[in-house]
RNA sequence: GGGCGAUUAGCUCAGUUGGUUAGAGCGUCUGAUUUACAUUCAGAAGGUCAGGGGUUCAACUCCUCUAUCGCCCACCA
């Protein structure tokens, strides 16, 4: 490959080149090995229905740099792909494309709705994978998994199975959040509760015994009001003691309805007495279980009223609640209506606002199953990253509420039951068979009459089984379809697969990484973790990510639906993946991301830097440098630039190593972004510009460019290959196979980086001073530096052509000591002062006045450290080494102060 | 009603267990272009670390209260 560079870079034209290298090599498949540790993260399946967006970039980019670090670190490091069938999301994506051709899904009937759905996996089901290559994601493609998969779904009906035979799956008629628009149930989690503004209507009630007496009851849903089947008062409210165990008529319905009390009732809300209306409010429902009352269930599934409404019937639940409060006024039954804000729960999938519904689902008992997963993030074997997240889960995880599964859509896992109509027939609670392949026949009365149950599985139901199921667990069943008549050759084979599917868990699972966003928890990952005790036994994952929501500028989260989302792939083809990846890393840890077109611009620039100093590097080795160009000499003869720098690069690897181990993502990439823009190509490359023919000059830029490459590869992995396969004086595949950098600590030499900073500090106030007396850039100045510190003039004067090549310095004397003297400017470094001629230079006021403030600031501040020392408490209880600190540094200041001061002096 | 987070430069944010004279990027201003990069380089201006109180020799950092903003959870009709 040529070595020469353009002048930019140009991701277009690496991008797929490099993943389709790194895919063809194999280098992200991973399978058990004796001789290497494992690492194994399971993707969060993206819908597979998806689009990427900048949640999943910012999720995949933190997966594949944990995975292509630990790659490189020698693990054995695992990236589980897959999708996932996501229910009422897919459905509703489907039912949308038939509503274009004029279609319903009833129109097609299950079957032929299923089979639409298939199609629609197979033409779009690998568009957000093909985005996650895209965004360069080392997964291992060859086990992609999707939770609809035959042997997927095995592990889902094996799991029902289990639960109920456990009896900790069970059906019956609750109240549940119901959406009218999916039609279906939904579990509490997928209820989303928003504040809305609402009224609160004041209903009267007239009293049976006594028509003209009103009991009024305050509602929000006065529609429900058709249902009531009591009213309730607390016992204690001295207010309604004597409306207790009367009864009274249901106004436009003329139900009576007897007024009962009960603890419950809050007497301060409202008017204190509530209408109860047991089948459309889990409040209402204890009630009237409670007293024994009647289940008026009011609306049909899709929100609108039915029979027992009466002449409501028909009407949407929302213009029914109108025509109810109109009526209600036009009787003189309206007390008031009162501004009131309200939560309600909204479908996660539509928004729609759900409706409180009392019908039959199936439940998990989900307490039983919480205790193992509570204790395990108590004690730390499954931790949170941040830290703060634990105590979510955990107030979820102590007051989990049964979960209902059961969703009356098409597309999903249909559930194990099946229903014998005989045994039904005589007695609707017997009759049910829950079993792991379709019963012939009806075990209790040999009937062949068997239904299997309508509803499907939630989607969450299958996605907690993702950590072990996508490693074929339950295996026994794998063999299924044809065990029977397979051969003894085919057996044989099938009894190997089955063996390595079974390594492959024990190895990789339990796995060591999760990474997900916050709204998640609940969804997915408290699940995952009772999961993983219930069935396997053991934790699902080490350590749990939790990165932040992504926003826009203006703090609002990003979502298609409020068209402020920035489409990464649009970022991509401007700015190219490494741009997109570096920037959205480099976002705060943890908290949420703020993002806005200007921030890809960091990244982009970055790559630039990163393409340019590499350019400038190989243009310098010569185009066809080999190994041997490349080879230094022995550390002890390296001057103090060349120390400098390999002390830079290993300071920053031990603080990336550190920032990785502990998720902190950001600071990784920062500490890498600092040491290369900064230290490496400001400082580094100007100073050895002059002697970078040397060899070990070139040895040494080489070998700290290359390793540096591999600290960026995780975070900018198209770039960094890119010039590594250029950069490469010998054979190599690629840069992921590279072992990340050993941490050399013998490298790593304080004293060096403290004379380089004098060095900088000296470098810097010459540049200052020329700004600021505004002397001619093109010009040479001459520069006297004095400083009673012999040592320090010793260490500094091998220097004085770095001094004299960055700071455009002519003439450079080093001199003990400072003599105030005219037609001379001065100015404090640390540690000494700078001279120059100030001939031909004017403004000399500006200066007198720049280098008062100057003094004032430093006196301040050493009244400052001088009642610090004074104060006999702080020299007693201090730390000894703090003291000494603050005792040098005064000193310093001292010196500092007299400097400044001779300067004045020398100025006037 | 509970819980969590945020509040540091004009903007977006760092600041690891308390211990230099509080940092970066963007933006602004000044200057630089045959010499790797203007997607650049050099320099400057800009902060009573939201406010009150406390602990401590020492607080941006720990505790407490208050304010503002945001998120999550909860059955208040």
């Amino acid at each position: 490959m040529s070595r020469e560079l353009g002048k930019q870079y140009n991701p277009r034209e690496n991008e797929d080149k490099w993943y389709s290298h790194w895919e063809k090599e194999g280098l992200f498949s991973a399978r058990p090995s004796p001789h290497k540790p494992p690492y194994c993260i399971v993707i969060p399946p993206p819908n597979v229905t998806g689009i990427l967006h900048m949640g999943h970039a910012l999720n995949d980019t933190l997966q594949d740099i944990l995975i292509r670090y630990k790659k490189m670190r020698g693990f054995e490091a695992l990236w589980m792909p897959g999708t996932d069938h996501a229910g009422i999301a897919t459905q509703n994506v489907v039912e949308k494309s038939l509503a274009k051709e004029g279609l319903k899904r009833q129109d097609l009937g299950r079957e032929k709705f299923v089979e639409r759905v298939w199609e629609w996996r197979q033409l779009y089901g690998s568009t957000i994978i093909n985005q996650l290559k895209k965004l360069g994601c080392a997964c291992d493609w060859g086990r992609t998994r999707f939770t609809m998969d035959q042997e997927y779904s095995l592990a889902v009906t094996e799991v029902f199975v289990r639960l109920y035979e456990k009896k900790l799956i069970y059906q019956g008629d609750y109240i549940i959040n119901w959406c009218p628009r999916c039609q279906t149930a939904l579990s509490d989690e997928e209820a989303s509760h928003q504040e809305i503004e609402g009224s609160l209507y004041y209903l009267k009630y007239p009293l049976q015994d006594a028509p003209q007496e009103f009991l009024t009851v305050a509602t929000t849903r006065p529609e429900t009001m058709l249902g009531d089947t009591a009213v309730a008062v607390n016992p204690k409210d001295k207010r309604y003691q004597k409306y207790i165990g009367r009864y009274l008529i249901l106004p436009l319905i003329n139900r009576p309805l007897k007024v009962i009390a009960d603890e419950m009732v809050d007497m301060e809300f409202g008017t204190g007495a509530v209408k109860v209306t047991p089948a459309h409010d889990p409040n209402d429902y204890n009630l009237g279980k409670k007293h024994s009352l009647e289940f008026i269930n009011v609306m049909t599934p899709d929100g609108r009223m039915n029979e027992a409404a009466q002449k409501f019937k028909g009407l949407d639940r929302f213009k029914a609640r109108e025509a109810v409060i109109e009526e209600m006024k036009s009787q003189g039954l309206l007390e008031k209506i009162t501004p009131h804000t309200l939560s309600a729960g909204h479908c996660y999938r539509c928004n729609t606002i759900v409706e409180p519904y009392l019908s039959k689902q199936w439940f998990v008992r989900m307490k039983p199953l919480s205790g193992p997963a509570i204790k395990a993030v108590k004690k730390g074997k499954v931790k949170f990253h941040p830290e703060r997240w634990t105590k979510v889960y955990l107030n979820w995880m102590e007051n989990i509420q049964d979960w209902c599964i059961s969703r009356q859509i098409w597309w999903g896992h249909r559930m194990p039951v099946y229903y014998c109509s005989a045994c039904q027939a005589k007695d609707p609670k017997k009759g049910i068979i829950v079993s792991r392949t379709k019963p012939l026949k009806c075990p209790r009365c040999s009937s062949t009459e068997l239904k299997q149950e309508e509803d499907v599985l939630d989607t969450w139901f299958s996605s907690w089984l993702w950590p072990f199921a996508t490693f074929y667990w339950p295996f026994s069943s794998s063999c299924q379809p044809s065990a029977v008549s397979l051969q003894p050759k085919e057996k044989k084979e099938h009894e190997i697969k089955i063996k390595e599917r079974k390594a492959d868990l024990k190895y990789f699972y339990p796995t060591a990484t999760l990474t997900t966003a916050s709204e998640i928890i609940f969804f997915w990952v408290a699940r995952m973790i009772m999961a993983g005790f219930e069935f396997t036994g053991k934790i699902p994952f080490k350590d749990i990510y939790i990165h932040g929501t992504v926003r826009d500028s203006q703090g609002k989260k990003m979502s298609k639906s409020l068209g402020n989302a920035i489409d990464p792939l649009k970022i991509i083809s401007e700015y190219g993946t490494d741009a997109l990846r570096f920037s959205l890393v480099f976002g705060a840890q943890g908290q949420d991301l703020y993002l806005s077109r200007e921030k890809f611009e960091q990244g982009r620039n970055f790559a630039n830097k990163i393409w340019n100093a590499s350019r400038f590097v190989i243009m310098n080795l010569g185009a066809d440098f080999t190994a041997e160009t490349t080879k230094g000499a022995a550390y002890r003869d390296l001057d103090t630039v060349n120390r400098w720098i390999l002390s830079r690069f290993y300071s920053t690897l031990e603080k990336v190593n550190r920032e990785l181990e502990g998720f902190r993502f950001n600071e990784a990439a920062n500490s890498i972004y600092s040491f290369f823009w900064h230290e490496f190509c400001d400082w580094y490359l100007e100073l050895v510009k002059p002697q970078i023919a040397q060899k070990d000059t070139r040895a040494v830029m080489y070998e700290v460019l290359e390793k540096t490459l591999r600290l960026i590869h995780p975070f900018m992995p198209f770039i960094s290959e890119e010039i590594w396969q250029r950069l490469k004086p010998e054979t190599g595949i690629s840069i992921l196979k590279q072992e990340w950098p050993r941490l050399e600590k013998k490298f790593i030499d304080r004293k060096v980086e403290a004379e380089m900073e004098e060095l900088f500090n000296v470098i810097n106030s010459i540049r200052n001073m020329r700004a600021e007396m505004e002397i001619n850039p093109a010009s040479q100045v001459d520069i006297r530096l004095a400083c009673n510190d012999t040592k320090l003039i010793r260490e500094l004067e091998p220097l004085s052509s770095c001094i004299k090549n960055l700071a455009k310095v002519g003439n450079l004397g080093f001199g003990e000591k400072y003599q105030a003297g005219k037609n001379q400017y001065a100015v404090v470094s640390k540690n000494m002062q700078i001279v120059m001629p100030l001939e031909g230079f004017t403004d000399i006021q500006q200066q007198i006045e720049k280098t008062n403030a100057k003094i004032e600031k430093l006196s301040s501040e050493i009244i400052n450290k001088e009642k610090m020392l004074g104060n006999a408490d702080f020299t007693a209880r201090a730390p000894k080494e703090i003291v000494e600190n603050e005792r040098t540094k005064l000193c310093g200041m001292k010196e500092q102060l007299k400097k400044l001061e001779a300067i004045k002096n020398g100025l006037r």
